[in-house]
RNA sequence: GCCGCGUUCGUCUAGGGGUUUAGGACGCCGCCCUUUCACGGCGGUAACACGGGUUCAAAUCCCGUACGCGGUACCA
């Protein structure tokens, strides 16, 4: 047994598209995992038959690969300890929960969910809020402790409706060794006799996530602080089989804007995605959503906030994590995105661009889009608004009313003959950012003009607008015939626009 | 209700007894750069939940209160 290999997983629920909070607990796993030189394990946790829903699964998988989180083991993958399904370990986790009762660990129960809220009733009556069922009211149960051996016989080769649960040892302090919270102490007499296996057969999570966690040589459980009230049924689960438990580390949850849980139609009304799928349509970078969640929480030693993935798994540091929950916040999201866009090459950009530019219909060669990468790439935050800058792409049709109000004369238009007139006697060698703004210098200077005068009125000529990239290098990409036909057609064009 | 976990600028956070006039980042505001916009640079705004202790000294340690979050299922 080679007990010196780090081995982490993500155990997701397939309930739905994955959350973004299930992404960076995956993630946080993954990080620990490479940095250990350990294994990453998908194990997909559908016990709950009511909640399965069709493709989640696949939703899972996909999510993880497009944020750059390969997956050693798992259901796709296959591995040495599968299956990685729950769904297909029923069997296993039927003879851990006979071994349990077979020890005194665990007892058969006969009750009814009636009988159950019947006992709870009772309890209310008498102020006691919410009487769990365990050290103190099992004795009132119908189970195999408190019913005669061979009732519980005949009740079992009946095959009567029956749970197994936990028999939750009186008077016990459980502690826990959190890697970021500390020392957790809970008192057993106030933890419940938590179902292991259900009428239906199958496993609740509590015991599939216990029993799989050793069978695959799990050994570092991190997972969202919503876990860490029932992680004491799980020490205690450990401790009735023999086994030793994981290292734990409770993760801070992902809170809403508003301070609230994260919830779908909580974060839908702030207009805040809530699914990895949402976040790919919304056109999020990998890296940048992979960048922004490692920090959602966590904080390097030093100051550092741009981060590739190979960069976070060297200085991740699960002890650095921090113990409240963070609100989510898309304004910084936005930032890490136009981060990682800029970081990238002009030619990396340009092919992330393309979709967005060729679904509005523009036919741009690989050479052209990556002058419209170089041209916009300090202006963007999401990669499709290299297609939003429909003047690259086609002859303006409309052209800014303000900027027209404010530059457009007779004086103007005549001045821009004179460009046109220079600029289009230009060689193509001449055709350079750099000597276009000369020639046009010397053209208006021949007049007593000076350029500066007359750039605002050649960008709103060019290109509709007011604003935009550094004129020349825009000059440049347009070409010669573009340039001169837009100088050409602009004085009719603005001339019928209206006001 | 009970159990558990938290609480530093609006947000993510650094700091864990004296180095702190509490630092960085996002956002916001201003100035500079730029004959546009953006980028960038500089500056500003803004926080130790509250109350008791311990100590020469507390944002930092202890207790309490308040507030927030999680759990309290034959859900995960």
């Amino acid at each position: 047994m080679s007990e010196s290999i780090a081995r982490l997983r993500f155990a997701p629920s397939p309930t739905g598209l994955l959350h973004i909070g299930g992404l960076r607990t995956a993630l946080y796993n993954y990080l620990l995992a490479r940095q250990l030189g350990g294994a990453f394990v998908l194990r997909i946790e559908d016990t709950d038959q009511k909640r399965f829903v069709e493709g989640a699964e696949a939703d899972i998988f996909r999510s993880l690969q497009w944020a750059g989180i390969s997956i050693d083991e798992g259901p796709q993958e296959g591995g040495p300890h599968g299956p990685y399904r729950q769904s297909e370990r029923r069997d296993v986790y039927r003879e851990h929960a006979e071994m349990l009762v077979a020890k005194g660990a665990a007892y058969y129960a006969f009750d009814t969910e009636e009988e159950i809220e019947l006992m709870r009733a009772r309890y209310r009556e008498a102020g006691i809020e919410s009487a769990g069922y365990g050290v103190r009211t099992r004795g009132e149960m119908r189970n195999s402790l408190t019913l005669p051996v061979d009732e519980v016989e005949s009740l079992l080769s009946q095959e009567v409706p029956h749970v197994v649960r936990l028999k939750v040892p009186a008077g016990r302090t459980v502690q826990l060794s959190d890697l970021i919270r500390g020392d957790v102490s809970f008192e057993s007499d106030v933890i419940d006799d938590q179902v292991l296996m259900k009428s239906d057969g199958l496993p609740t999570y509590h015991l599939a996530v216990v029993v799989d966690d050793h069978l695959m040589n799990i050994t570092h459980v991190v997972r969202g602080e919503d876990w860490l009230s029932s992680t004491p049924k799980h020490l205690l689960l450990y401790e009735a089989f023999g086994w030793t438990a994981p290292k734990m580390a409770h993760l801070p949850l992902i809170l809403s804007p508003s301070g609230g849980k994260l919830s779908k139609r909580n974060a839908e009304k702030m207009g805040i995605p809530v699914t990895v799928r949402q976040y790919v349509e919304a056109g999020y970078e990998p890296d940048a959503l992979v960048n922004f969640l490692a920090l959602l929480g966590w904080h390097p030693a030093d100051d550092r906030e741009l981060f590739s993935m190979d960069d976070l798994i060297r200085a991740f540091d699960i002890n650095r994590v921090g113990l409240a929950g963070v609100q989510f916040d898309l304004d910084k999201l936005n930032w890490f995105n136009q981060q990682h866009l800029r970081s990238l090459t002009d030619s990396e950009l340009a092919s992330l661009g393309r979709p967005f530019v060729e679904e509005k219909g523009y036919e741009v060669s690989d050479a052209a889009l990556e002058s419209v990468a170089a041209l916009l790439k300090e202006r963007i935050t999401f990669a499709r608004e290299l297609a939003d800058v429909t003047y690259l792409f086609a002859d303006p049709a409309a052209f800014d009313a303000k900027g027209v109000k404010k530059r457009w004369s007779i004086e103007a238009a005549e001045r821009l003959t004179w460009l046109e007139a220079h600029l289009s006697s230009l060689s193509n060698e001449q055709w350079t950012a750099s000597t276009i703004h000369d020639e046009a210098e010397k053209a208006l200077l021949a007049r007593d003009v000076p350029l500066g005068k007359v750039m605002p009125v050649f960008r709103l000529a060019l290109t509709g607008e007011t604003s935009g990239p550094e004129l020349f290098p825009l000059i440049e990409y347009l070409g010669r015939d573009t340039v001169v036909r837009r100088l050409r057609n602009a004085p009719a064009l603005i001339g019928t626009s209206p006001e």
